[in-house]
RNA sequence: GCGGCCAUAGCUCAGUUGGUUAGAGCACAAGAUUGUGAUUCUUGGGGUCGCGGGUUCGAAUCCCGUUGGCCGCCCCA
């Protein structure tokens, strides 16, 4: 058998999976350029800097990096964000705003595979930059949503945990914690839908326990699921920032509903996201049955682009991961199957008879229509057989017969009617056929 | 990085307490049928049973290691 085996993680993509792969892509690209994002792209291999000065030193371990022939060190790209920010940083000052970009690329991390996740993986980012206000997430999480609704999926199927680390950051200032207490307060309140209250032990050795009227009012904090409830905790408090985040709040809720979005959007503080460069509102997109692993993430990162050594300029984006999501599309019956489908197939006595049908053959392709023929020479029963299972809606037949005879016979593999047709004329009836 | 389960044809799998030349269905290909389709029949190609070692007269089967896969934990930029 096969001596070389596929890398662990990576996939292939025979036709019938690369069909499948670019239905999304191709859905993905219409519904992002409906919403008025220009797509870009970038290299694959990075400096590993790019990667250490954003997220420390950890993250080296997941990264495909080694040393090149240059003496750099150097990267397969794990995530596009810092790239996009050194793109979108480089020219800032150029570039018209406010700046809606996209792009469709493949992603390396050096991880255990599971379901719904691999060493490489394919992504639909989209960013937004030079905007500070919720009308970027407005758009975005428009985007998100018509991303996967695009494809047949609906509130029934998906929705959008919309959370903020900001109001976070916020609430437990009012409470009296440092930010050094309240990133390790934020980083358990990720973890404690998984872990409950076991969450809280990583704070508790580093600054003893979380004093027990604080911790309730994080508890609290943590399962609000509403606006209103959000705005009943947060009126006692007061404050200006508070109270200009309540405004946002309403105005990013007020956008989405004017949408028709709100049946996808819910608000549940309880989401963080682990990453340290997001600053502001939050945002993931999981399956409704709770069965998968998260299908989009995203949220705001005004600070990047500077730390990169760009301009400071305010950012929102997101990304939708294609192996969670085609897993979805298949559960729920969403993934088309595609047939490579000819239009027109060729039945052909013999040699000469291959001649005639090759200058027709010829004619048709170059029309655009997707024309095939055998190979071989083939028993004409099988060549119906073949021209039937191949999906195609027309036969030509060159057989002697019509050789003799100056003609070519057109069999409508529908409804197996057939029909003469003058050699001179096939491509012309066959546009007829196909245009009516 | 840690743990559980698994590995036989392209795919899905069978293979008895260890016993002769490892099987089936599907798929693919050829023929029956050198001019008309989803049926049928016949035939064929394709396996060092993931790899390496051990036990044994004898291993797909038992043992050890290893590689790979699935699932969970960690992580998830």
């Amino acid at each position: 058998m096969a001596t070389f085996q596929t890398l662990p993680g990576f996939r292939e993509f025979y036709p019938e999976d690369l069909s499948r792969r670019n239905h999304i892509f191709r859905l993905w690209r219409q519904t992002a350029g409906a919403y008025g994002f220009a797509e870009y792209d970038a290299p694959v291999l990075e400096p590993l800097d790019l990667y250490k000065t954003k997220s420390g030193d950890e993250i080296e371990g997941q990264l495909f990096s080694f040393t090149d022939k240059g003496g750099r060190e150097v990267a397969l790209r794990p995530e596009m964000t810092p790239t996009v920010c050194r793109l979108v940083g480089a020219k800032a000052s150029s570039l018209k705003r406010p700046i809606k970009w996209y792009s469709i690329a493949e992603f390396y991390r050096y991880e255990r595979m599971q379901k719904g996740r691999g060493r490489c993986f394919f992504q639909f980012n989209a960013d937004i930059f030079g905007e500070p206000g919720p009308e970027a997430e407005i758009e975005l999480i428009a985007l998100l949503t018509q991303c996967l609704c695009s494809f047949g999926l609906t509130e029934q199927d998906f929705y959008v945990r919309l959370s903020d680390r900001n109001l976070w950051f916020y609430y437990l200032e009012a409470l009296g914690l440092d930010e050094v207490r309240i990133r390790a307060v934020l980083g358990a309140v990720d973890k404690f839908e998984k872990m409950g209250d076991d969450a809280f032990k990583a704070y508790a050795e580093q600054f003893g326990e979380l004093e027990v009227g604080l911790k309730a009012k994080v508890l609290e904090f943590l399962q609000i699921k509403s606006l209103p409830a959000l705005e009943a905790v947060l009126a006692p408090i007061g404050g200006e920032k508070l109270a200009a985040r309540l405004g946002d709040w309403r105005k990013l809720l007020g956008g989405l509903a004017a949408m028709g979005l709100e049946r996808f959007v819910e608000v549940d503080l309880g989401v963080v996201r682990g990453l340290a460069y997001y600053t502001g509102f939050v945002f993931e997109a999981f399956d409704r049955k709770g069965e998968l692993r998260a299908l989009a993430g995203g949220g705001r990162y005004d600070d990047l682009v500077q730390k990169l050594g760009g301009p400071a300029l305010p950012a929102v984006g997101f990304a939708i991961g294609d192996m969670t999501f085609a897993l979805l599309l298949e559960q729920r019956g969403l993934m088309p199957t595609f047939v490579q489908a000819p239009d027109v197939y060729c039945v052909i006595g013999g040699e000469a008879e291959r001649r005639a049908a090759f200058a027709d053959i010829q004619a048709l392709r170059a029309m655009g229509y997707r024309v095939d023929y055998p190979l071989k020479e083939v028993a004409f029963g099988k060549q119906f057989k073949t021209a039937s299972d191949s999906g195609a809606k027309l036969a030509l037949i060159y057989g002697a017969e019509e050789l003799v005879k100056g003609i070519v016979k057109i069999r409508d593999l529908g409804d197996r009617t057939e029909s003469e047709v003058a050699s001179a004329n096939v491509a012309a009836t066959v546009r007829e056929f196909f245009t009516s």
